[in-house]
DNA sequence: CCAAAAGTGTTCGTGATACACCCATGG
DNA sequence: CCATGGGTGTATCACGAACACTTTTGG
């Protein structure tokens, strides 16, 4: 792996991402642990000199799952002008910066706050160069956190649940084809809120993005549910447009 | 005024304000018209060395307007590679940037997007350094704009309709105390589209967000129209909650 | 006294909520 | 054959949309 060249970056200027990923019942986020500490950090990454910001979220995106295709939002960038000073000179005495980047990472950072959804199971959770271990956490089990990860954390997580009253939700979260239930459990996951089954799905038919299909999961106890997938063009134009207006 | 000094302020990263005005009927946008140019832009600055980035937004807001406590909000960071290639030439070679700053001005910025809310009337419009000009422009006549703006511009309004949607509106727009029938003009400015008036004052008094008071507004001509005020501890709720949840 | 705008009430339809009942499947 | 979960139907209620009538004011 070749090193890591400051220069190569903008200055004061990173990335975090929230990647949230869904294992069928619960939400979990992806977290780096890096070499020599205890806490946690938020997979990150900076902007390359001639690059969209967008972009450098899914090159850390692809870099840490293995994925390419996922939903990418970004909602909030932060600004305090301590907020790494928590944990920075830490960073730097645990020696695991190259010595070339040490003045790069000392100075301020803005941080550019992007949130993902996943499905749990088709990401490869890779570490960084600067980290030891990547992997899924739940959200009710979140261990420390460095810098402000924690407020990007639950920040990114209130955007998603406002996102989801307006916008579709479970492309790239579900399987292929899906049943209902499943869409329910999601939903379920990320409001942290029951639902009412049969509600949920009429609800969910009338906003026409979902398509019944004439098949059934099978294999499992109890009876087979119907499969459903999501209809691509009119889901994308909610995706766009919303699912309602008040006013 | 003193000269810009480009080691005041951290490099690369500029943030632009969409200063919505309300007069009365239609929504206005505060904008600059810098020093020999035909192009307006929106008032911007930079965040200083030890800044929050939302202390720069009040700041440049203070400045260009006199009024300090508007309703400002942070909606999105643009951060395209190219974003202010077309103009930023053109800008050196006017000569309206000091020698020192050119450096810094050159290089790429990723911009902080801020949109307020104020009322048209308690502004004084205030040019910068690089401009000859600050001046409210309605929104079905804005003027050929600099760099991106013009799309931090929609993206704000976009983002003022759909906060629109889950939080009260007014406060500081309008006069301490208002009519039924200003709030409601307020509304139709901002989401561009008339609404009826019964429902709409039904709508509004069920929020539990605004008084009835037992005057009335005299001196124009017609049925002189009930006052109301915003009842200030249910509007900040209102504010940090929401107004309500679909799931 | 009349035009124009403000204030209030009613009806109607849609969509959310809260239920109860039937169906399929694996053990 | 039964426990468990999936699928569908229905009554009710709240809310938004549409609309009509009365009241007040200045000219």
């Amino acid at each position: 792996m070749k090193t890591f060249d400051p220069t190569d970056f903008i200055p004061g200027v990173s990335l975090d991402c929230v990647i949230f990923g869904f294992d069928g019942s619960r939400l979990n986020v992806l977290l780096l642990r890096l070499r020599g500490f205890d806490e946690w950090a938020l997979p990150g990454g900076f902007i390359k000199t001639d690059e969209h910001g967008d972009d450098a979220a899914l090159r850390v995106l692809k870099e840490r799952t293995g994925v390419s295709d996922l939903f990418l939002q970004q909602f909030k960038t932060f600004t305090h002008p301590d907020r790494t000073k928590v944990h920075v000179q830490e960073l730097l005495r645990k020696g695991i910066i190259d010595e070339n980047a040490r003045e790069y990472f000392t100075s301020r950072f803005i941080s550019l706050g992007y949130y993902a959804l996943t499905n749990h199971n088709i990401v490869k959770p890779a570490p960084d160069y600067l980290s030891e271990e990547c992997a899924w956490h739940p959200l009710d089990a979140v261990p420390e956190l460095l810098y402000d990860h924690r407020a990007i954390l639950e920040e990114a997580l209130e955007e998603v649940r406002l996102d989801l009253q307006y916008h579709p939700v479970g492309q790239n979260l579900l399987p292929k084809k899906f049943t209902m239930p499943e869409l329910q459990a999601l939903y379920e996951a990320i409001l942290d809120k029951e639902l009412d089954r049969r509600n949920f799905s009429r609800r969910v038919m009338s906003y026409g993005i979902v398509e019944k299909l004439d098949e059934h999961r099978t294999g499992m106890a109890h009876k087979a549910p119907r499969l459903y997938k999501f209809k691509k063009s009119a889901y994308e134009k909610a995706l766009k447009d919303g699912l309602s207006n008040r006013w």
